[in-house]
DNA sequence: AACTGTAGTAATCGACTGATAACATGTCAA
DNA sequence: TTGACATGTTATCAGTCGATTACTACAGTT
């Protein structure tokens, strides 16, 4: 008399599985990109049959949506929490934010994404808003001039590029791919590497 | 008697067409990303049929390699031809030489995309190495220093940004959009604004 | 003029994908 | 208990897309 295996995923607040969908949208959206990635995927990485993600978010486009709106908050919020604390540190700390935010599967490669998406009518405004909340936030909150958060900003895109490239590996032949990392993460090069993706993973 | 118009693309040779699908899918590619974009459209841009694409590249991903390598090439092309000169103004120079690819169709976009497809196996390869190669001659050849290298590549990455996000019409009520594009094109905003893409146009 | 390789197309296929419809099961208030 | 809503599934469809096949027509050589 064998246990049947639920042939169903195990119940729960739609809230709550609307988050649950919103993490694993994330990690895949961000290893795959946004066109690159199915429905079905991030059903199957949320534990839950693909017409109900459909349902759930209404389209696709819409759940990227949320995916992009919910990663730019984090962001924000991750930013501010690393405010508190001596001045002069402040732009040290909220690259160290940034950089932990790596941790997090899917937040920075979505975020770095985002950026390439402007054309698309619906998403491009969201991804435009976030990025403009980010620099706002720079100037007004973190009180950066219009140069500092200029190269805070341009930090950021070079950091993206080399995780968004997996700039990362030991690619012995390659001479100037560790010199890249180095000039990244200088101080924390070690921690990087661990936290990033291998050039074939997926992520 | 009428003449019946041509059915077929104008006879040319195999190595021209290459050039002239190359040029089209730089923009198509450029606009809608790589896996965003089909051959057909490549095809109907290139004024020929869909399956010529494809025999004559062999497939889709082949055709975009070859598409970044170009791109990678012409931008180290650009950067080499701005060196001559006075040393004081060439990261200047070289900059200037970058804003001025907006002009060419797809160029920077194809550029910026590719440090997002890191983790496509063949496609991050040619990614890494565009990017890799374009870092070794800001440092051997035009003789940055680790330093200089690192801000001139990240400068890059935001002008990738701002370009891709569309942040350049006139967005009355988001304040920073135009202070951003400021900070990024101090000197030529205006020639900037010219060359940049709207937000709603395909590119 | 006939032959041969090159440039190009139309037709079509199999696989995939987002979305819809119809149905099943669990939960909870009255 | 029962009914009503919320949670979740299976089955399926219509549209797309990359690729293959088989065909046509032009151009240069001998």
């Amino acid at each position: 008399m064998t246990v049947e295996s639920a042939p169903t995923a195990p119940r729960m607040k739609a809230a709550d599985r609307r988050e649950l969908i919103l993490q694993a949208a994330t990690a895949v959206f961000g290893a795959k990109t946004y066109v690159g990635t199915t429905t079905d995927e991030v059903a199957r990485a949320a534990g839950v049959s693909q017409p109900y993600v459909v349902r759930l978010f209404g389209t696709k486009e819409k759940l990227f949506v949320e995916v992009i709106e919910r990663a730019y908050a984090r962001l924000l919020a991750e930013f501010r929490a690393a405010l508190p604390g001596p001045v002069e540190g402040r732009v040290e700390r909220m690259g160290t934010a940034y950089t932990e935010l790596l941790a997090e599967r899917g937040m920075l490669p979505v975020i770095a994404g985002s950026t390439t998406l402007g054309g698309e009518p619906v998403i491009g405004r969201v991804a435009r808003r976030g990025f403009s909340e980010i620099w706002s936030f720079a100037r007004e909150e973190a009180g950066l001039s219009e140069e500092e958060t200029r190269r805070f900003m341009a930090t950021g895109m070079l950091i993206n590029a080399v995780v968004g490239l997996r700039l990362t590996g030991d690619y012995g032949d390659e001479l100037s791919a560790t010199e890249i990392l180095d000039a990244c993460f200088p101080d924390s090069v070690a921690k990087m590497r661990a936290l990033l993706p291998r050039a074939d993973e997926p992520w």
